[in-house]
RNA sequence: GCGAAAGUGGCGGAAUUGGCAGACGCACCAGACUUAGGAUCUGGCGGGGAAACCCAUGGGGGUUCGAGUCCCCCCUUUCGCACCA
């Protein structure tokens, strides 16, 4: 090669690196091949599903999604690269509250609105070049996928899992909607962080995933492909909790006849300490005991509001304990004696049974509640090491062991208390005023939303017949177009005469829709089995298709869908599963949390103003500098510190890949050049090679190595990104040496340059697709870049010749030296203490030990 | 209060099993090419010191020939849970 054409950069236009130029002619191409993302049918290769959590259409996309795209559609690329049958699916979670919010404000249809969005945001991401199978597209909004939103229903009716029932439910003032317990964060609405959700009593229908509960619990053993964090929120959010129901007997003097006090213990060993009863003050049966009591109703009232109180500061545990005496008295079963009720504002309405026994002696709270109130406590375990010790006549209260033996506790004096606890239950449940029972903190999940823009709940309700169910065959029910949608009364629907107003199908009299629309995360909890088979029309999707694809491979998205959508997709999926249409229990095998993306230490947002928008950035450095950054910036894991100058250092390594593919071009096709296969090792063995050449070789099976690595394991791109780049400064340097060596034989052998350049080219394929096609077609390569195969390395080649290991005294660096890399502990040894450093910083001192760690260093330990 | 993760140059971050702390990138400095440079190429770049060297991974102890990495105590940040009976 002519040494003119080496030499540094010219300026001529041919050779700058025009990324709008280049993603623009590829944007065309890729436009006109809609199949070319497409999943292989009767494939033989294996199969990979590999998603990203769908967006809600808001209108655009952000950064965060743009840095979880680029991972799945990275981890895509590599899937096909390496002969999978990768299905890589799109779609948009498009009911929901923000299209009727700007319905109001805009004077927009929610479907229009939500529409526009979408088309908005998907040709943002073909710009972005994620390689989606937009065949398969899932929008939720429409009836073709709402419908089986409501065939589901009616199957879940059909099972008695979907039932409907007065009770309390969480309602946001500001949604205008009941909320799942789920969508309740600290007492406040999970959308409006700074209201409170209030209690009201409604009609709703609710899904039964507590029949779930234990199976749901118990599955998370099997998911050790995803993050610890997820798990535990779910174990946390489930809450099982097992011990024991005991009846205390009133005696007929409180409530109907034969009324009882029924208390939830995990530890009913203590039960014969038990000195008093605690209801919560939301109780039932509080009304009775304050009936004609006005001071005493004035005292729980103030309860409830400190309860309230604290519930608004988020900070229930810091509540200070009162409680108010009602003067009646519950009998303990086991001891047939009779002990206080109290009320308690620490005692929760919505867990257990919403009443406690109080057993002062062993239990903190009681402890520290009975001291301020002056009730009796009385001990009854003796902990294991107080037996022992002599000199403590009393142990120090409370005892809350379950390390100890029963006292003062009649027949069960003696026992253990896990032995206790398991007898003492087959007690109560023998004479009938008690059992073991497990509790969760998971409830049952209520999908009724007063909102329009949702899908209609398939339910009608007649006068004659009651409640029934909208038969299969006249699906969908079609949500109407043209609804009043103000926020004022009640669920926008039932302003729609049309609508409600129906025929009966049992008796052909008249019927009223059911005018609540579903919960959106309904939609979104089964949208990804829809992918499978995104057109069907007889049913939500072919099982035998499903089978062939699922468990998803790997699922992607931000954590803060840890216990919503992933919990209730896992229902989902078990239902299904129960119902004959799917075989799997769990929906995803691996699970990858991404990290948020900030800026300027806070997340991106309208109201701070630090916005980076796609588009900007696609715009002004194009769409692979943006994906690549999104990867390079951090761990994908961890949090993202948008910098804007951070991504000119990514368009500048870009500009230096296509440069140098430029200055290289292949004169002559490469096939002539190269073998049809990348087999390294025999197009350029190492022994003949120059140290230049050498050095590239060894550089490029060892970047090989690093990014298929990170692929298979810790998936950590900002490292191997930085390995191609280190990659690329090599190519430069070498070219630089050659270019100013002496003699014309010093440079690269063509057939080592072609086989750098098209590795590179692979690499990078993955990460910035856009230049990755413009070079691979530079190559004079012909086949699909998505299917040409991942580059393989050479562990031999891969090797360093020669190393360069630190010599240290005492653990301080000394000297170094170079030596083979497969030069034996005793040489290494002997050349240490031969270095001319080492010898005079040894002078007058005496020589203990010398460590060789091989490959690593050399410690002279010495006095 | 309990649990988890994190804390490394001016900045984002490397250091996979205890083995040269700071890869890669940004910013900055210098040189080259240039009418010009917000382009490109080359080199430098933790702190102190003239140098030999010394000091440095939130702070303090410890284990070890050797600690960012392991152990103990403490501080800060983020997240999860929180009177769960």
């Amino acid at each position: 090669m002519p040494q003119e054409e080496k030499t540094t950069a010219t300026r001529s236009n041919e050779d700058r690196y025009d990324a709008q130029r280049i993603e623009t002619k590829w944007f065309e191409r890729w436009q006109q091949d809609q199949s070319l993302y497409a999943a292989e049918p009767n494939s033989t290769k294996p199969k990979y599903y590999v998603l990203e959590m769908l967006p809600y259409p808001s209108g655009a996309l952000h950064m965060g999604h743009v840095r979880n795209y680029s991972i799945g559609d990275a981890l895509a690329r590599y899937m096909w690269m390496n002969g999978y049958n990768v299905l890589h699916p799109m779609g948009w979670d498009s009911f929901g509250l923000p299209a009727e919010n700007a319905a109001i404000q805009n004077n927009t249809p929610p479907r229009e609105w939500t529409l526009r969005n979408i088309a908005n945001m998907k040709a943002q991401m073909k710009r972005l070049g994620f390689a989606y199978d937009w065949a398969r597209e899932v929008t939720t909004c429409l009836p073709e996928y709402y419908r089986w939103n409501q065939w589901f229903f009616l199957k879940l009716y059909e099972h008695g899992l979907a039932y409907r029932k007065k009770s309390k439910v969480n309602w946001c003032p500001k949604c205008a909607t009941v909320l799942a317990n789920e969508q309740v964060v600290d007492g406040c609405c999970w959308r409006h962080e700074d209201t409170l959700v209030e209690q009201r009593e409604l009609e709703q229908w609710f899904l039964r995933i507590t029949k779930y509960s234990e199976e749901l619990l118990r599955d998370l053993e099997k998911l050790g492909g995803w993050p610890e964090k997820v798990r535990t929120m779910q174990r946390n959010w489930i809450g099982r909790s097992a011990g024991t129901l005991v009846d205390f007997d009133l005696g007929g003097t409180v409530g109907p006849a034969g009324s009882t006090i029924t208390v939830f213990t995990t530890r009913v060993d203590t039960i014969y300490g038990a000195t008093s009863v605690q209801l919560a003050p939301q109780h039932p049966l509080v009304a009775d005991l304050t009936a004609n009591k006005p001071e005493l109703r004035a005292q729980v009232d103030r309860l409830i509001a400190e309860q309230r109180k604290a519930r608004e500061v988020g900070d229930i545990g810091e509540i200070e304990k009162h409680g108010v005496n009602t003067g009646r008295f519950a009998l303990n079963p086991f001891t047939r004696e009779p002990v206080p009720i109290w009320v308690a504002n620490y005692i929760l309405m919505d867990y257990g049974t919403g009443a406690i026994m109080s057993v002062p002696a062993h239990d903190e709270r009681d402890y520290e509640f009975s001291k301020k109130y002056s009730l009796e406590i009385r001990l009854v375990i003796l902990p294991k090491a107080a037996d022992l010790d002599e000199t403590v006549a009393e142990p120090s209260l409370p005892v809350t062991t379950l390390n100890g033996s029963l006292v003062n506790s009649g027949p069960f004096n003696g026992m253990d208390c896990e032995e206790a606890i398991q007898k003492m239950s087959e007690h109560a449940e023998k004479h009938g005023f008690g059992k073991a029972a497990v509790t969760y903190r998971l409830k049952d999940w209520g999908i009724s939303r007063q909102r329009y823009w949702g899908t209609p709940i398939p339910m009608l309700y007649c006068e004659k017949d009651g409640i029934v169910p909208v038969p299969e065959k006249d699906l969908p029910v079609i949500l109407p177009e043209k609804v009043d949608i103000t926020l004022t009364g009640g669920s926008p629907l039932g302003r729609v005469p049309e609508f409600v107003n129906t025929i009966c199908p049992k008796c052909g009299g008249p019927a009223r829709r059911e005018t609540d629309t579903m919960d959106t995360f309904v939609d979104s909890s089964w949208y990804f089995y829809r992918y499978t088979d995104a057109r069907n029309d007889k049913a939500p999707f072919d099982s035998k298709t499903v089978a062939y694809w699922f468990p998803i491979n790997q699922y992607i998205g931000g954590v803060e869908h840890a216990i919503l959508h992933l919990i209730y997709s896992r229902f989902w999926t078990k239902f299904m599963r129960d119902m004959g249409l799917v075989q799997n229990d769990e929906p995803v095998e691996r699970l990858f949390t991404q990290g948020m993306v900030i800026k300027d230490g806070a997340k991106m947002s309208k109201s701070l103003g630090n916005i980076v928008t796609p588009d900007e950035m696609v715009a002004r450095y194009g769409a692979d500098a943006a994906r690549l950054y999104s990867l390079f910036a951090a761990p994908p894991d961890r949090d993202l510190d948008w910098q804007d100058a951070g991504i000119e250092g990514i368009q500048r390594f870009l500009g230096r890949v296509y440069r140098f593919a430029v200055r290289n071009a292949p004169k002559a096709p490469v096939e002539t050049q190269l073998a049809a296969s990348p087999a390294p090792p025999e197009t350029s063995p190492a022994t003949s090679l120059t140290p230049e050449a050498r050095q590239i070789q060894r550089k490029l099976h060892q970047t090989i190595k690093r990014v298929s690595d990170d692929f298979q394991g810790r998936w950590h791109f900002n490292t191997c990104i930085a390995a191609i780049m280190e990659l690329v400064n090599d190519l430069y340097s070498v070219e630089n040496r050659v270019a100013r060596a002496p003699s014309p034989a010093e440079g690269i052998p063509t057939v080592l340059l072609a086989e750098s350049q098209r590795a590179l080219v692979l690499l990078l394929a993955p990460f910035a697709p856009y230049l990755a096609h413009e070079l691979w077609e530079m190559l004079g390569e012909k086949g699909s870049l998505l299917r040409a195969p991942w580059p393989k390395y050479d562990p031999a080649l891969a090797k360093e010749d020669e190393i360069e290991l630190p010599v240290q005294i005492n653990g301080k660096l000394r000297s170094r030296m170079v030596v083979s890399a497969d030069a034996p502990e005793d040489v290494v040894h002997d050349r240490a203490l031969a270095e001319e450093k080492i010898r005079v910083a040894l002078q007058g001192k005496q020589i203990v030990k010398v460590i060789v760690v091989p490959g690593k260093l050399v410690n002279i330990v010495a006095r």
